[in-house]
DNA sequence: CCCGGTATCCCGGAAAACCGGGAGGGTGCC
DNA sequence: GGCACCCTCCCGGTTTTCCGGGATACCGGG
């Protein structure tokens, strides 16, 4: 516990009670990148978990983040195959790039992944996964050339992620999902039935309607989200968010 | 940023250190209950979130709890009502008890939760909530007669929840679940595959079996967690954890 | 005023899932 | 050697869902 150590706990605590205060995204994203750069760190981004679509550049929250690499890394498609964000699903530390496990099936696209950000000036990184009651949010990426931290700095930058994350959801809330909802109310009544193991009469009971509009409310939802049928369009409005258990 | 808050920080982390070289959970909750205490708290408890039988008992890890009151807790049902529970489900950051909205339409039953656990020694209290990629998982409860923090003490005490809450799951892993899945593999193997949309038949094409032997285990399953199709197998397979997406 | 979206309802035929049996072979435990 | 699971496969019959066309009505924006 060296005296560098408890100065960067210190300088952390100072920044997340400075952060209530902002209401420009911006300023967040300076507070922060202003600390991080002390750990070696030249890049930060803060982001939401990209739904389906796969592409991570309208989720970005905050960045600072090599220019090209996120161009690069959505039309290649590296969403899919990254270690860093299959590991954010299975745990909720915080945990250095070169520590998340590579997957059997995908190593070979996962070596892929790490190989082309190094060559983007991101040899090393380190990512504070962010849950809510939902599951898996979004994260904390902070990256460079090279990268030391004690254990205490780790949790001292956990500790600030979750917080940075709390400040760049706030402070950018307004600009994304102006209402934008994929279904109707009525199919996501239908749906959250359907999660509940309800047959389509139970439902049109349930809701007072007929079986047919029931039947036409799931066909609508299924080509909406474009799914295979019920089953899969209920566990994919709940990954949307859509319904909630 | 007193010279006591940062010592409390300190320690703090210190503790954090230390909790990774401990394996016994008794340890663990005398180590916690000694920074607690400092802080004006008489109790604290770290539970998993009880799934559908509605009893914390089972589910605490562990636990400085007061006498009585979670026999009573349990036997009135008074976990479908507590305001801090429900507002585990809406908040990713810590707060004080009293900081837990009333929701409309359980209000009095929640005042009343709230004015009993009064009477049980515990006027007020820190709930820090705790989530993963499958959503809200449990969560640590400090409490007292009367509790006062800075928002740094508050901040330390949110980390420590952290990473309380992680010693306390690995400790106590070996208790709970022997290696008890309700589930087999195979039966967990189609639930996957119905996640994804697939049917019957194409499910029995990926794992290499025949069709009669899919919906043989998708009927075990079915009256192994006492569901009524497959969809609602396979969302209540998601809550219990036995499949992810 | 028309168009798109929503909500409601209808039909018939095809496909899939569900039900309740049975049954053989494997593993592991007492 | 039973006993309890698990995995595999089979059958016939029933229920439910899915598919593809419809239709009517309401509402709000361009």
């Amino acid at each position: 516990m060296s005296d560098a150590d408890d100065a960067f706990i210190r300088q952390s605590f100072d920044l997340i009670d400075g952060l209530d205060g902002l209401s420009d995204p911006l300023d967040v994203q300076k507070t922060i990148f202003d600390l991080v750069a002390r750990c070696g760190f030249s890049y930060f981004a803060i982001t939401r978990l990209p739904q389906p679509s796969e592409r991570i550049g309208p989720n970005l929250l905050l960045s600072v983040w090599p220019d090209g690499w996120l161009a690069h890394y959505d039309r290649v498609g590296h969403y899919r195959y990254d270690p860093v964000v299959r590991h954010c699903f299975r745990t909720t530390e915080p945990f250095a790039w070169n520590e998340a496990p590579l997957e059997p099936d995908t190593a070979s696209q996962a070596r892929r992944v790490m190989e082309e950000a190094r060559e983007h000036g991101m040899g090393a990184g380190y990512c504070v996964p962010i849950h809510d009651a939902h599951g898996f949010q979004g994260g904390i990426s902070l990256a460079g050339e090279r990268v030391e931290m004690t254990p205490r700095v780790r949790r001292a930058v956990h500790l600030l992620g979750l917080y940075a994350w709390s400040a760049a959801a706030r402070t950018t809330a307004r600009r994304r999902k102006p209402g934008g909802r994929l279904l109707s109310a009525r199919e996501r009544d239908v749906l959250s039935c359907a999660a509940q193991g309800r047959t389509q009469e139970e439902t049109a009971d349930f809701l007072g309607v007929s079986i047919d509009t029931v039947a036409t409310h799931l066909r609508n939802a299924r080509t909406k989200i474009g799914t295979r049928n019920t089953t899969h369009t209920v566990i994919e409005a709940l990954r949307l968010r859509e319904i909630s258990l």
